[in-house]
Formats: structure tokens, sequence, C-alpha cells
DNA sequence: GAAGTATGTCGCAAATATACGTCATTGTAT
DNA sequence: ATACAATGACGTATATTTGCGACATACTTC
């Protein structure tokens, strides 16, 4: 070991990283676009939207779910999910921080002196 | 059965998805922001900050680097990782983008007509 | 050229993600 | 009540990710 772990991942790294794995899967952000645009959200109608079977399609919405970015009504037989449009805004905030601080004044670029 | 699948997922939708994975594991978070902060961007000396062996830090900046978010630069024995400042731009629009499609016109919110 | 250092690749094990069929539950309609 | 529809939970098979030690390579230094 001729290194020393100092550090651990900070919240914010790994509240990041979360939201970010919620969007790693293509069916994920469609859906997200889906409900974004649709009038209807019943699941049903999301699942037969995407090329996935629909346990497949309910297992993501539950992942969405889980971690708040879609909010599920129970409507008789049918479930809407709908956008938690509030989440999703602080969720840009954080993003569009962590871009800005990466790109705002960048010390170390290639060709530049730093290495 | 009983569903249709018509679409696939879009060139954009995959797109976002594999640069959300890429920042989907928070030693990757932390890369792009170390990288951001520090004067020096060797690998050892990254690899060092992280919680995790150097191995597997390598693994991960490998990662960053087939998606070019980051670039390294041979400089004798050493490499030297810089972050593609320019790609981070194009991709923080690209969330921006989403983002704000996503959370612009909410048709849907829990509680609305639409359900 | 011999010794030492920085780095990436390889192989492996464990954990996690993905996809889907089947089933149980719940509500609707006849 | 009986039949049917929509949904999520469960089990499972496969694929991918994660983490790391061991090794190979390349460069530096003596």
């Amino acid at each position: 070991m001729t290194y020393a772990k100092t550090t651990a991942f900070t919240e914010e790294q790994q509240q990041l990283a979360r939201v970010a794995k919620a969007l790693a899967h293509p069916a994920r952000v469609a859906i997200i676009q889906l409900l974004a645009t649709k009038q209807t959200c019943i699941s049903g109608d999301i699942a037969a939207e995407l090329p996935l079977s629909r346990t497949t399609v309910s297992q993501h919405l539950q992942e969405l779910k889980a971690l708040d970015l879609i909010r599920g009504e129970i409507d008789g037989l049918t479930v809407c999910y709908c956008l938690n449009v509030e989440l999703l805004r602080q969720v840009q905030q954080q993003f569009a921080a962590f871009f800005t601080a990466s790109t705002a004044n960048p010390v170390c670029t290639p060709g530049s002196a730093c290495c």
C-alpha cells in the first residue's frame, strides 16, 4: 500500500451519481420524455410505447419512483405516473452546478503547462 | 403480446444515457471534480485521493476516456489526464435541454386533470 | 544493463442491472 | 359471483459493473 486513501466520497458526489444512474438507461430517459409530453401517463400506455415488455417497463418506473423523480397515483384499475417537476428542477440545478464547476476555469487542459 | 412495440430508442436518448452512465458512479464524479480543481492531473495522484485501489481508479479513468470526457497525455513515465472541457460543455447543453424540456410545460402533475 | 517506478491490461469474484414470464392482487363489468 | 383487465411483486436467467491482485510494458536512473 503505497497510497493513502484519506477521503471517501462526499454526499454530493453520491447524490449526483444516484440521479445519473437513474438516467443511465435509454428506457428511463424515454419514460421521462414521454411523461413530459403526453397528456395521459397511464402505466400500460407508457409500456406500449417502449420496445420492452410491460414488466420491464414497470421495473424502470419503480426505479424512477424510488428516487421520487416520478410519482404514481392509483386511479381505479389504472395507475397514472407523473413527473415530479419540482425535484427535476432541483436535479437540473445540481447537474448545472457540477458541469459549470468543471468547465468554468480549466487550469489543466491538453497542452497546458500543468503537465 | 398484447402490446405493439413500435418505436425503439432514439440516438438522443441513447447518447444521454451513455453520458449519464459515465456519471453514475461517485468515483467518476469525483475524478472529474478533481481534474477541474487540481493543477496536477497525474494518474497516480488521482488514485491517491480516492478510496479505491489504483487499478480500480485506472479502470474508471479508462471509462471516462472511452467517452472522450477526459484525455490522457503520456509524459515520460507518468500520464496526465485533463478534462475535455469542450465536450463537457456540449454535454451540459444536452442535459440542460433534457431537463428543461421535462420541466418547462408540465401537463401532467399529481392532482391535475390528465389522470 | 539492472533496479526501480508509473501505468495499463488481464483474469477473477462478487455484486448489481436488465429483461421477461408467471403469479397474486385489486378493481371493473357483466 | 364470475369473468376480465391493469398492475406490481416474485423468481430467474443472462449480462454488465465493480473492485482488486498479479502481471506485462515502458520509461528513468544508476
